[in-house]
RNA sequence: GGGCGAUUAGCUCAGUCGGUUAGAGCGCCGCUCUGAUAAGGCGGAGGUCCGUGGUUCGAAUCCACGAUCGCCCA
C-alpha cells in the first residue's frame, strides 16, 4: 500500500487532458453500461430526442442542447430511473441535398438529374453515414452518454412507412388536399419553401433592388395615369391590375399621374377623390403586346390593405407573382399570369423575356418601359428580402401546385393539450399557443430528390389513392418491387399501382415530403406504436440499414415510454419539431408526445454579436471542447438563463474556471493533508462533535436539497448558483476556519471535509461529468463505486436544527465581515491583534465567541453589552405592521423614530396609540464610544476598540515575522513538513524572549537565535 | 397590424411573496490576507431600476398607457 491514498492534485487542473483521461477510463470500466444494468428494469423516465441533421460538424450551439440534455438523463439516472438514451439523426430532405450539390459542383436540378437520381440517393446517404460518425463522436467528447449505434435514423424505411401512416390517416379524414397557391419559391432549388421553415430573420438579407415609379395610362381618360412603385419589375409582365385603399385621398397631378396624396408631396392638386372613386377604371398595362397578356382587361380593384407609408399608395397587383396578389386574384376574381418556370425563367408567352432569369429581365423591362413612356424614374433601393433557407438564394413568389394538410380541425385539440404541458421557461407556452393559433395548413410538399416519397398516386378517374404502408404497396403494386432497394427515389417512381377505383395504372406524384414529417413522426416511429411484434434490430431498415443496430419495439413498449416526461430543443422548434410532433402525435393517437419541455434561445459570441464564420468570430465545438474543455462548455450553457441569448466565448470561458477553481483547490488541499495524516476515509458522513462539522454536514444537505429541486424543474441556472455559494461557503468558512486541524491531521475535520466534497461530486456530476469523476476517483472510498455515476443520487434529508445552524453560522460570518470592514475604516490591518470586539444585534454568534476571537484576531468579544453607553433605536417591522395597520402605519413608523414609545410592563409596546408586540418593533441597539470604530449591517453592529497596547504590538510584530519567515520558506521551496533553523536580527530579540515557542511552532523552526545579522535567515535542517 | 419577451452600475446580468439602506461577476481604484498564492478577502467610485400615470401604509416588483430593442406571426 502506497504511503499516499490519494493521488496528488497538480495546482490547476488540465480540463481537456483529464476529459481525454475520464473519456478513455468510462469506455474500459464500461461505466455508462454498467448504469444502465444497474437502472434496468426501475421506474422509467422518458426522453425523446429531437433530431440532429447529419449533415455537418456540430456547432456550438448544438452543444448547448446536448448538454442539457445530458444533464437530465444524467440527474434522472442517478436517481435510479430506467432510460432510452436513444439519439436521433435527421437524413433526408433538402438540408442535406442542397450540401451534396455543394460537394458534386451541381448548381441545378437538371444538373441533378443529368447527374443521376441513383447515384444522387447514394452520394446523399454516403453524406449522411460521414456525418453521423463525425457528431457521434463530438457528443461523446462533448460526455453526451447516448446508446451510440442504436440510433434512430428519419431516412430508415420503418420511419418512412410510419409517416405514409400518418398521411394515409389524414387522407381518411380529409385533410389532404392539392392547393393552388402562391408560395415563395427559390429559384435554385426549384422548390417552394413552407412557412415554418422559411420564417426567421436568418433567412432575410439586406438586397439591392431597383426602385420604379411606372405610369399606367387610364383607359379613356386621355392624359391621365395612375403611377404605381415596383422593386420587382419582373413581375410587371404578370400586372393584371391596380389597387387603391378606398377611404385614402388621391390626387391627380398637373402631369397627369394619380397618386395617394399622403405620397404625392407639395404638388398642386388639379383633382382630389376618394380611392373608391378610382375603382373599376381600367388602363393599358405595361406589355399588353406580350402573348400572355391577351385578353386581360387591367383594372383598378379596392385593397385595405395599401400602404401609404412607401410607394405611391397604388400597387401593382401580379397575382401569379405575389402572395398577396394571389389572395385579391380570388376575391376579385382576376386572370392569374404565371410568368416564370421552376428555374425562375420567363415561359412562353412572355415574348422577348422568354427564358431569362428575373434578374436578367430587369434591364430589359426597363428599357422596354423607358420607351414607351411609361417609365417616371428608376433608381434602386436597399431592403430586406427573403431568402432560401439553405442556400440564400433570394426567393421568387410562384404560384404552383403543392400538397397541403388541413389543420383547422386539430387546432383547437392542439391549442387544449399545450395548457397542460410544463414548458420551461414558461412564456413559451404563449408563444405555441400564438403559432397553433396562427399556423396555416402544412404545406407537405417539395419538389426535390432525396426526401421521404410522398405516397400520393393521383389517378385520371380522379381518385387520389394514397399508400399506408410497404405491405400496401406491395400488394397493390403493379411492377417494379423487384428493383425497390428503399423507399426512396428514384426507386419508388418505378413501382406504379392500380388505382382502388377504376384498377387503372397509377403513378407516383414526383414530389418528397417536408422533413418536418421526417422527424415529426419519431414519437411513434422509435417506440413501436401499434408494432404487432418486437423486432430486433428493426428499425434500421432501407437506406439506414448498416447505420443503426436499434430495434422496433413492439407496441407494450410504446405504451410504456409514451409520451416522453421531457424534451429540450431550441426556441425556433416550437415552430418546427415541436409542432410536428404535436400534430401527427394529436392525429394519430389523441395526444401531445411530450409532458414538459426545455428551450433555450441562440448562441451570440462573448460580445453579443452573432457567430458567423465569415466575421470570423465563430467558434467549432471541437475547438471549444479543447481548448476550454466540455466541462466548461456544459457550465457555460448550464449557467445561462435559457431564455436569453448567450454570450459564449473564451473570455467568459475563462471566468468559469477561475471560478471552478476553488472547488479545485478544495480537493487539492483535501489531498494535501489527508496524505500528510494517512487518512482514510469511511463512506458515508461519520458525526463530529465539532460544531463547525456539524454545520458543514447541514449545508451540505441543503446543496443536495438545493441540487434536486433545481434538477427537478430543469433549470440549471438555479443548480449553478446553488453550487458556487456551496464551494464558497466550504472553501471560504470551513477550510478557511479549520485550518490548523488539518496540519495537525485531525480525523473528523478529514472525515468531514471529504465526506462534503464527495457528495458535491455527486450533486455537480450531471452538468460536469468529467471532473465529477476525475475528482471522484481521486477521492472516492476503497468500498464506494467507481464512478460518481454508479453512486445514486445522495440521500440527504435534512435534520432537524439544519435551519438554526445554517442561520447561526450565516451570523458569524456577518460578524465577520462587519469586522473586517470596521478594520479598514479604522485603517488597522488584520495581522494587528486589538483588544476587544463588540457585537450587538447577533442573538446566535454568542455559541462562536472563540471564532469571532480568532478569526477577527482581538483578545475578547463582548454581545449586546458595549463597555460605552448604549443608544437604541426603534423601528417598524414592516412585514408584519404593514397588513396589521394599514394607513396607521406612517404615524406609527414616525413615532418610532422620534422614539415615542413606551415599553409595555409584559412585553412589547405603546406607540402613537398602538400596542405593538416585541415581534412587530425591530431593536437596533449601537454602541458609541471614543477609541472605537463601528460596522453595522441591517440591525447587526460591529464595534472594534483601537487603541493597542505594548502587548498588542509585540504581538502584531510576532506574526509579522512568522509571515515574513514563512514567506522566505516558500520562497525558499521547502515542503510543508520541512524544519528549519532561524536567525533573526538583535533588534527582534523581544520577540524570542517572549514569544519563541509561539514562533517555532508557526513556521516549524527547530532552533531560534538572534545575532548582529541584519535580516532575517532561515536554514533548512 | 396581432402576439411573446426585454429595458436595473462602464460591461454582462441577478433581484423569490410588494417590505426597511437595490445586488453579483467583470473592469477601474485603494486596502488586506497569505500553508488555496498567476488565487482568496474587504472597501470605494459608479444607479432617473426606460418614461408617465395608477393601485397600495409601502412599487425595480402589481395594473394601464407610451418609448426603445429583440423575437414570433400576418
Amino acid at each position: 500500500m502506497s504511503d499516499e491514498a490519494f493521488t496528488p492534485l497538480p495546482p490547476v487542473p488540465d480540463y481537456p487532458a483529464l476529459e481525454h483521461e475520464v473519456l478513455a477510463w468510462w469506455d474500459e470500466e464500461r461505466i455508462f453500461d454498467r448504469l444502465r444494468e444497474q437502472n434496468r428494469g426501475n421506474p422509467r423516465w422518458s426522453f425523446v430526442d429531437g433530431p440532429i441533421t447529419a449533415n455537418n460538424p456540430m456547432g456550438v450551439h448544438h452543444a448547448w442542447g446536448r448538454a442539457l440534455k445530458d444533464v437530465f438523463q444524467r440527474y434522472k439516472a442517478l436517481r435510479g430511473f430506467d432510460e432510452r438514451y436513444q439519439n436521433g439523426f435527421d437524413c433526408q430532405g433538402l438540408w442535406v441535398e442542397v450540401e451534396v450539390e455543394k460537394e458534386l459542383g451541381l448548381n441545378s436540378k437538371r444538373e441533378i438529374e443529368d447527374y443521376g437520381l441513383a447515384e444522387f440517393a447514394e452520394r446523399c446517404k454516403e453524406r449522411v453515414a460521414r456525418y453521423v460518425g463525425v457528431m457521434t463522436d463530438q457528443s461523446k467528447r462533448l460526455g453526451q452518454w447516448m446508446d451510440w449505434g442504436n440510433d434512430y435514423l428519419t431516412f430508415s424505411d420503418t420511419n418512412i412507412e410510419y409517416i405514409w401512416r400518418f398521411l394515409a390517416e389524414t387522407h381518411r379524414r380529409g385533410w389532404l388536399y392539392k392547393g393552388h397557391r402562391s408560395t415563395q419559391w427559390c429559384p435554385r432549388c426549384g422548390t417552394s419553401l413552407s412557412q415554418h421553415e422559411q420564417s426567421g430573420e436568418e433567412n432575410h438579407r439586406e438586397l439591392e433592388h431597383p426602385s420604379l415609379y411606372v405610369r399606367f395610362p387610364l383607359k379613356g381618360r386621355e392624359e391621365e395615369s395612375l403611377v404605381v412603385w415596383t422593386t420587382t419589375p419582373w413581375t410587371l409582365p404578370a400586372n393584371v391590375a391596380a389597387a387603391v385603399k378606398p377611404d385614402a385621398e388621391y390626387v391627380l397631378s398637373p402631369e397627369g399621374e394619380w397618386r395617394a396624396r399622403e405620397l404625392a408631396g407639395d404638388v398642386a392638386a388639379v383633382r382630389t377623390v376618394r380611392g373608391e372613386e378610382l375603382v373599376g377604371l381600367e388602363y393599358d398595362g405595361p406589355f399588353d403586346d406580350l402573348p400572355a397578356q391577351e385578353d386581360v382587361r387591367h383594372r383598378v380593384i379596392p385593397w385595405d390593405d395599401v400602404s401609404l407609408d412607401e410607394g405611391t399608395g397604388i400597387v401593382h397587383i401580379a397575382p401569379g407573382a405575389g402572395a398577396e396578389d394571389f389572395e385579391l386574384s380570388r376575391v376579385h376574381d382576376l386572370p392569374v399570369l404565371a410568368p416564370i418556370d421552376e428555374s425562375g425563367r420567363f415561359l412562353p408567352g412572355y415574348g422577348p423575356f422568354e427564358g431569362e432569369s428575373t434578374d436578367e429581365a430587369a434591364e430589359p423591362i426597363v428599357a422596354a418601359l423607358r420607351e414607351r413612356g411609361l417609365l417616371i424614374q428608376a433608381g434602386t433601393i436597399v431592403h430586406r428580402y427573403p431568402t432560401c433557407w439553405r442556400c440564400k438564394t433570394p426567393l421568387v413568389f410562384r404560384v404552383v401546385d403543392d400538397w397541403f394538410i388541413r389543420c383547422d380541425e386539430l387546432r383547437q385539440p392542439l391549442l387544449d393539450a399545450n395548457q397542460e404541458v410544463e414548458w420551461m421557461p414558461a412564456q413559451y407556452r404563449k408563444r405555441m399557443d400564438d403559432w397553433l393559433r396562427n399556423m396555416g395548413d402544412w404545406n407537405i410538399s417539395r419538389k426535390r430528390y432525396f426526401g421521404l416519397p410522398l405516397p400520393f398516386y393521383p389517378c385520371a378517374c380522379g381518385h387520389l389513392n394514397v399508400i399506408g404502408s410497404r405491405a400496401e404497396l406491395e400488394e397493390r403494386a403493379t411492377r417494379g418491387l423487384d428493383q425497390l432497394q428503399e423507399l426512396h427515389r428514384p426507386w419508388i417512381d418505378e413501382v406504379p399501382i392500380r388505382c382502388e377505383s377504376c384498377g387503372e395504372e397509377v403513378r407516383r406524384i414526383p414530389e418528397v415530403g417536408d422533413a418536418w414529417l421526417d422527424a415529426g413522426i419519431v414519437p411513434l416511429s422509435t417506440l413501436g406504436w401499434q408494432n404487432p411484434e418486437w423486432i430486433p434490430h428493426g428499425y434500421g431498415t432501407g437506406a439506414a440499414a448498416g447505420l443503426t443496430g436499434a430495434d422496433l419495439p413492439d407496441h407494450a413498449y410504446w405504451e410504456q415510454w409514451f409520451p416522453a416526461d421531457f424534451v429540450s430543443e431550441s426556441r425556433e422548434q416550437i415552430r418546427l419539431w415541436f409542432y410536428s410532433i404535436s400534430f401527427m402525435s394529436m392525429t394519430l393517437v389523441g395526444r401531445l408526445p411530450y409532458r414538459a419541455v426545455l428551450t433555450y434561445e441562440r448562441v451570440r459570441d462573448e460580445t453579443g454579436r452573432e457567430m458567423h464564420k465569415s466575421t470570423g468570430n465563430a467558434i467549432e465545438a471541437n475547438e471549444a471542447f479543447e481548448r476550454m474543455g466540455a466541462d466548461i462548455v456544459r457550465w457555460l450553457f448550464c449557467a445561462h438563463h435559457p431564455a436569453q441569448n448567450v454570450n459564449f466565448g473564451y473570455g467568459p470561458a475563462n471566468e468559469v474556471k477561475r471560478r471552478l477553481l476553488t472547488l479545485w483547490n478544495s480537493a487539492r488541499f483535501f489531498v494535501d493533508y489527508a496524505n500528510v495524516a494517512g487518512f482514510r476515509p469511511t463512506s458515508g458522513a461519520a458525526p463530529s462533535s465539532h460544531l463547525l462539522d456539524g454545520w458543514l454536514l447541514a449545508r451540505t444537505r441543503r446543496l443536495v436539497a438545493e441540487a434536486a429541486e433545481a434538477y427537478e424543474r430543469f433549470w440549471t441556472p438555479a443548480f449553478v448558483g446553488a453550487f458556487e455559494r456551496f464551494v464558497d461557503d466550504l472553501s471560504n468558512w470551513y477550510i478557511r476556519r479549520s485550518r490548523r486541524r488539518f496540519w495537525d491531521g485531525e480525523e473528523a475535520a478529514l472525515q468531514t471535509l471529504w465526506h462534503a466534497l464527495v457528495t458535491a461530486l455527486r450533486a455537480v456530476g450531471p452538468v460536469m461529468p468529467f471532473l465529477a469523476d476525475h475528482l471522484w476517483r481521486v477521492l472516492r472510498a476503497e468500498d464506494s463505486p467507481a464512478s460518481v455515476f454508479l453512486t445514486g443520487w445522495p440521500e440527504a434529508a435534512a435534520e432537524p436544527g439544519d435551519d438554526e445552524l445554517l442561520a447561526e453560522v450565516g451570523e458569524v460570518r456577518r460578524v465577520v465581515e462587519l469586522g473586517r470592514q470596521a478594520r479598514g475604516e479604522a485603517g488597522i490591518k488584520h495581522r494587528q491583534p486589538l483588544r476587544r470586539l463588540s457585537v450587538s444585534g447577533a442573538e446566535h454568534a454568542q455559541r462562536h465567541e472563540e471564532e469571532l476571537r480568532d478569526e477577527l484576531r482581538v483578545k475578547e468579544v463582548l454581545f449586546d453589552r458595549g463597555p460605552i453607553a448604549a443608544a437604541q433605536r426603534l423601528k417598524p417591522n414592516l412585514r408584519l405592521l404593514g397588513p396589521k395597520l394599514g394607513k396607521a402605519l406612517p404615524a406609527v413608523r414616525a413615532a418610532l423614530e422620534e422614539g415615542r414609545a413606551e415599553p409595555l410592563p409584559g412585553g412589547g409596546w405603546r406607540v402613537d396609540g398602538h400596542e405593538l408586540s416585541n415581534d412587530e418593533v425591530l431593536v437596533e441597539r449601537r454602541t458609541v464610544g471614543d477609541g472605537w470604530v463601528l460596522a453595522e449591517d441591517d440591525g447587526l453592529v460591529v464595534q472594534l476598540e483601537t487603541a493597542l497596547d505594548d502587548d498588542l504590538i509585540v504581538e502584531g510584530r510576532v506574526l509579522d515575522l512568522i509571515h515574513a519567515l514563512n514567506g522566505m520558506r516558500k520562497d525558499a521551496g521547502l515542503e510543508l513538513t520541512d524544519r528549519i533553523r532561524v536567525r533573526l536580527p538583535d533588534a527582534e530579540a523581544d520577540l524570542v524572549s517572549r514569544h519563541a515557542d509561539w514562533i517555532k511552532e508557526e513556521v516549524l523552526a527547530v532552533e531560534l537565535e538572534t545575532d548582529g545579522i541584519s535580516e532575517p535567515s532561515i536554514e533548512k535542517v
